[in-house]
DNA sequence: TTGTATGCGTTATCAA
DNA sequence: TTGATAACGCATACAA
């Protein structure tokens, strides 16, 4: 593993000659360069990140933090986000809030101090003081926020169309003759929940079809409690026939919830849900589900990021995905 | 956000004074120190972590390679390794190998260019050259293997014991009176499969029940291909009651198979997975399994790694976790 | 206990 | 087109 410095003496050449071949600086010559690859080559050049950090400031490395990694949704965005970056000589590097506020903070500031040239954020549930990223964004350090945006003016993100895919799915159950809908709602603080609740209300707003009633139920997070709450619900209200859960584990806890009831899926009561989990594919019946395009998040993200890091003077940009309707049994007539 | 620079220039000490203060040099005054930690607080002093690690040669970044983020098991492993990081002083980098030789290879390659100080590796499927190894290895960095672990002398390593799980699994099929059992096996190449294979395999000879059988098939990558595969068996093999499958996904997969032949689990065949995976606990029926132990195993391997960084000459370790069996609706009488 | 001076490996400025 | 040299921010050997 050798530097700049054994090429230079290998090939005679000076260190900033050397240096200049792998920045691609235009001012060598053909000959020089080949004569430096080569000795690269031989001598098992790595070049240390390290010193060309502290001497560029530019760290070649870029900060990604998500609430959690062990979830389908975002380890597919950091795969989309592998994707674009790998073909470029940045390093990512992985940090996980746990939907805390404070740990997000702290990863924030281990970032700085490592000098990342670049942030990537989709903010914890509990994100409600901006201060931190109010500093990220007055340090100039490019950051992009992806699905769960922070509530701030000219910052650039990546965010799916939630209102939208909602109603895709509501949509959905009322062409299949859905009647009496209940959307399982989750934490209203968090935008993406809001908007997809917004989207079953405004699907059933404006589908003018009559008799149709609509009920909204948001759960704690004591999952044994919201399905006794469930329970109560459906027994007190046996002509429910359409459900969306805003995501699919709760999908499928209703879903179990349901066979225990001796409820049939599709028969009685329709059923879809929000995400495409990698389950919603193999439970029984299967889980008409929406699919949050993750990959493509990512990698929009990641593009949106590089560019700023080429252009420290880019506009901030608001790229929306569009969702799509996945149809599966538990909605099938 | 200001460097020891400013501290000395505000306090009027020298850098060197300032930089021990920050390196708990106990050659500091008390005075000196309080004096320098309130400057150090009143300008946001932030360390750069690039330029120390230039000069002392220590990063303070420790690299993890995983095969995949989006799978239970590691991911759980990555919050077990992030609950002891965080406690020291050190971070983490985090890549994937997506299974590939070639991309594993590479993710070295950038953690030996970015100075990481220590790695904690999970060997890809395909890694069968170690040659990449054993130059981190030679290069002293200290590295630590866990559940996938090269066959290699004289390194660190956490494994499960995947043989006395399967070696429990299989047990537990017998003594639930199963007769004529099958294993699904993974890939033999993977060590971990192979000792799942041979703790099935052992659990019935040792058993000194009569009339059992045992059938053991691997199967391709091909799930569509692998369940013609299984129907087949099934149809041809009427009295099979007992399945153990080398990994809970497969698991489930089995039992949807089984319950589109109307074969009823666990009345007629009783079915047991492997790794406690998330979804295994949301079936219908849930399907018994063996605990990985995935977050102690994280834990493990992190804690041995700061020990290898806080001490160059520690000796090679092996540690061995126990499984343990989760007894489900999928194995009951 | 504190200060001075040097160097980590690279990039960037200036001169040649 | 190339070379000499300073500088990035910090840690440390040595001097005081």
């Amino acid at each position: 593993m050798a530097g700049i410095k054994e090429i230079a003496k290998r090939t005679g050449l000076s260190l900033a000659t050397v240096s200049r071949v792998f920045n691609n600086s235009a001012l060598v010559s053909p000959t020089t360069r080949q004569k430096v690859l080569k000795a690269a080559k031989d001598l098992d050049y790595q070049p240390n990140i390290t010193a060309a950090a502290l001497r560029s400031g530019k760290s070649k490395i870029i900060g990604v933090i998500v609430p959690e990694v062990n979830n389908y949704f975002f380890s597919g965005i950091i795969n989309g986000i592998e994707g674009i970056v790998s073909e470029s000589d940045y390093n990512i590097i992985i940090a996980q809030s746990h939907e805390s506020q404070k740990k997000e903070n702290e990863a924030l500031n281990s970032f700085l101090k490592l000098n990342v040239e670049g942030i990537l954020l989709s903010i914890s549930k509990q994100t409600t003081d901006f201060s931190s990223i109010k500093k990220i964004l007055k340090s100039k350090t490019p950051i992009v926020f992806f699905d769960r945006i922070p509530n701030l003016d000219s910052v650039n993100s990546v965010t799916l169309n939630d209102y939208m895919g909602a109603f895709m799915a509501t949509e959905h159950l009322l062409e299949r003759n859905c009647k009496n809908l209940v959307h399982i709602a989750g934490d209203p603080n968090v935008s993406i929940f809001n908007d997809r609740h917004k989207g079953f209300s405004n699907a059933i707003l404006k589908s003018e079809q009559i008799g149709v009633t609509a009920t909204s139920i948001e759960l704690t997070t004591d999952v044994k409690k919201d399905m006794k709450i469930l329970k109560t619900l459906f027994k007190s209200n046996p002509n429910v026939d359409g459900i969306f859960a805003y995501g699919d584990e709760v999908g499928l806890h209703v879903l179990n919830l349901l066979k225990d009831l001796k409820v049939n899926v599709p028969e009685k009561i329709k059923l879809i849900g929000f995400g495409n989990a990698n389950f919603s594919n193999l439970t029984q019946p299967k889980i008409s589900t929406v699919d949050q395009e993750c990959s493509q998040m990512g990698e929009l993200a990641a593009e949106l990021l590089l560019q700023n890091l080429n252009n420290k003077n880019a506009k901030p940009q608001t790229k929306v995905l569009s969702p799509k309707l996945i149809k599966r049994a538990s909605t099938q007539v």
